[in-house]
DNA sequence: TTACAGAAAATGAACGTTCATTCTTTTTTA
DNA sequence: TAAAAAAGAATGAACGTTCATTTTCTGTAA
């Protein structure tokens, strides 16, 4: 009468493993092989774990979307000022994709390809309510200009996607400076008044 | 002693069926096999046209890229006054990624994956040319904020590719009036002035 | 105008490799 | 000690590419 417990070391090792070679090669680019091999594990044990290699990497993604999202509202509390919480947000958003830029890169690449369910998709975007309520109270405070999410989504947090992209592909240097001017620019393109 | 010519038609046939391929189930998902398939050919005949597949889907997105280029700056001068300029290179940059959505999708999935060689990713850069001296010019001109190249495509341009992957998800309708939000909110994030 | 030779173009089948997954056995632990 | 967890080897399918052969086409000679 045992009753072990899957190691979440395992498991863990595991996402993080597929997180690291995708990034670097491509989903269908992965072997199931190396990816046990970088999680020093057997390639029969990640069937213990996940059903299978597609389930790998929609439980992969779902995960890293929560980090990411809990990451940007960590510090925004809704009482604050529709400004003051934008900016939060974006500053949060920002430092995750410069920090954890390995987790960023992987969302930018499964949010670009058929490489993840579209239901586990929906469950990703779940998570950003928080933000799309501060719109709509910009929206009816006047501050924000009267746009779709997706357009407010598009201007104000789209663009740091590229930018760490092209910050990790080396093409370019992100200091405070620039990531001041990128705010500006985003702030710029949402809200109201010319 | 003949002189035969390969037909520019299965060209053309091998690299549309490798971007409508490639769009729907990713460059690893898609065999030769099914690409030779899908131009009604032989897989040993792509072997005529291209070196092997890494060969292909480089040489497919050099192409795209171009006539994504040229079609940006179809209607564009050097004599043109910056703002109006702007103004048109990024309505024929909304058009081509509405009306050749196959085109565009292909675009931004290499964009964000490690689909591409290095060397032929920079091939495709070289084309952006004239919207890049645009920039300086209106820089100089004091009616575009000193930003990086990086920084201005990032928010004028790039958020046209997101958009146009929601709606090509369904999760959007971008209508005129919504493309002009668009521009406005492109034009707001760079120019001068507040 | 036709017939033919020869080379390029195209083909379908075959090859060797790699992959996701499963099977059988061993190890671990409550 | 018994069942879960883990392992490594095995399996069958699928892939990119090549090979041996056939088809298509053009320049030339009759």
């Amino acid at each position: 009468m045992a009753a072990l417990q899957k190691s979440i070391d395992k498991r863990n090792a595991l996402i993080n493993a597929t997180i690291e070679l995708v990034n670097n090669d491509g989903f269908h680019a992965t072997p199931m092989s190396k990816i046990a091999k970088m999680a020093c594990v057997s390639p029969a044990t990640i069937y213990l774990y996940f059903e299978n290699k597609q389930d790998l990497v929609n439980k992969t993604y779902i995960e890293v979307k929560a980090n990411y999202t809990a990451y940007a509202f960590a510090t925004y509390y809704e009482t604050m000022p529709v400004e003051e919480g934008f900016k939060v947000i974006w500053h949060r958003i920002a430092e995750f994709k410069l920090k954890e830029s390995a987790d960023a890169m992987f969302l930018a690449q499964c949010d670009n390809t058929p490489m993840i369910d579209e239901a586990s998709r929906q469950e990703g975007i779940k998570h950003l309510q928080p933000l799309l309520d501060l719109w709509a109270r910009g929206k009816k405070e006047g501050i924000i200009k009267p746009l779709s999410d997706y357009m407010l989504y598009a201007y104000a947090i789209n663009p740091l996607s590229f930018l760490m992209i092209a910050q990790n592909r080396g093409s370019v240097k992100l200091d405070k400076e620039q990531l001041e001017q990128a705010y500006e620019a985003a702030w710029s393109s949402i809200k109201t008044c010319k």
